[in-house]
DNA sequence: ACATGTATGTTACACGTGTAACATTGTCAA
DNA sequence: TTGACAATGTTACACGTGTAACATACATGT
C-alpha cells in the first residue's frame, strides 16, 4: 500500500469522518471545492483502491469505498516520512506540538504516537 | 518558484552546507548514496535551475549550483504547505517542537519562524 | 596543432498524477 | 417492457519526475 497524494488525501479525510460512501457522494462534497468533473473523482477513486489505499464493495447494488487504513495510521506514515525526509528527524516525533490540530481527537493522536514512536515517549 | 521535491531537496540541503558546486562535485556527493549517474544528476540539476530554485554562473570556466534561497525560507514553505495540507493547521506551527533536527541552526530556526509564524509567537 | 578527457547540450522513455470524455450496463418508474 | 437516468468500464492526454544515453564543444598537456 503506497502513501496517500495530496489530493488523495483529501478523499481519505472525508471517508475518515464518513465512510462508506459512493463515488456520487463523494463527488458532491469535493467536486465543488475541487472544481473537479465527476469523472475526476471517479478516476481518483479507482487509482486509489489499485493502490489499495481504499477497499471497495457493494451497497445496495452501488459501489462504495472505505479507508483501507485509519487515519492515524495513515497520518503516522505519512508524518514520519515528511519528518525524516525533510527534517531528518530521525528519533521520536514530537507529536504532542500538534495536539491541536482537527484533524485528529486526543485519542487518535495516542494511537498515531504509538506507531510513530513506539511505547515510550508518550504524553 | 516551485517547491522542491524530495530528490531536490537533497541537492539542496548540500548546496546550503557548502555553495557553489558543480555538477560534478554534486554528483561525487549524491551519485554514490542515491545511486544516480551523472546524468542524472546533471537533469536533476538543470530542472532546478529552471524552476529557479537553483542559481548558476561560471567559476573558473565551469557551470557552478547554488541555491535561489535560504534553507530557512525553503523549509518554512515546504512546511507550511505540509502542515496546511495534511495537518490542516493554518495558524501557527510551533516549530520549537523541531529545534532539536539537526537540519538548521537555533538562528535558521528563528528565521523560519519568521516566516511562518510572523512577529508574534516567538519563543 | 592535436588528441584526449571533461563539460555542456540535447533527447528519451516509463511511470505517476491531474484532469477528463466516451461507451456500455444496470435499474426503476411509468 | 421500455425509456431515462444513474453507475460503471474504458480510454486519453499533458505534465512532472526518475532515470539515463548520445552528441558536441571546450580546455589542457605534449
Amino acid at each position: 500500500m503506497s502513501q496517500p497524494n495530496r489530493t488523495e488525501l483529501i478523499i481519505l479525510k472525508i471517508l475518515w469522518e464518513e465512510a462508506p460512501l459512493s463515488a456520487r457522494e463523494l463527488q458532491e462534497k469535493v467536486g465543488p471545492k475541487l472544481d473537479w468533473s465527476f469523472s475526476t473523482t471517479r478516476t481518483t477513486l479507482s487509482r486509489m483502491v489499485e493502490k489499495s489505499i481504499l477497499k471497495t464493495e457493494k451497497k445496495h447494488g452501488v459501489r462504495v469505498y472505505l479507508p483501507a487504513q485509519s487515519k492515524a495510521r495513515t497520518l503516522s506514515t505519512v508524518m514520519k516520512d515528511f519528518f525524516e525526509s525533510v527534517l531528518e528527524i530521525d528519533g521520536p516525533v514530537p507529536t504532542a506540538a500538534f495536539y491541536e490540530s482537527k484533524m485528529l481527537t486526543r485519542e487518535e493522536w495516542d494511537e498515531l504516537n504509538q506507531y510513530l514512536n513506539g511505547e515510550q515517549d508518550r504524553d
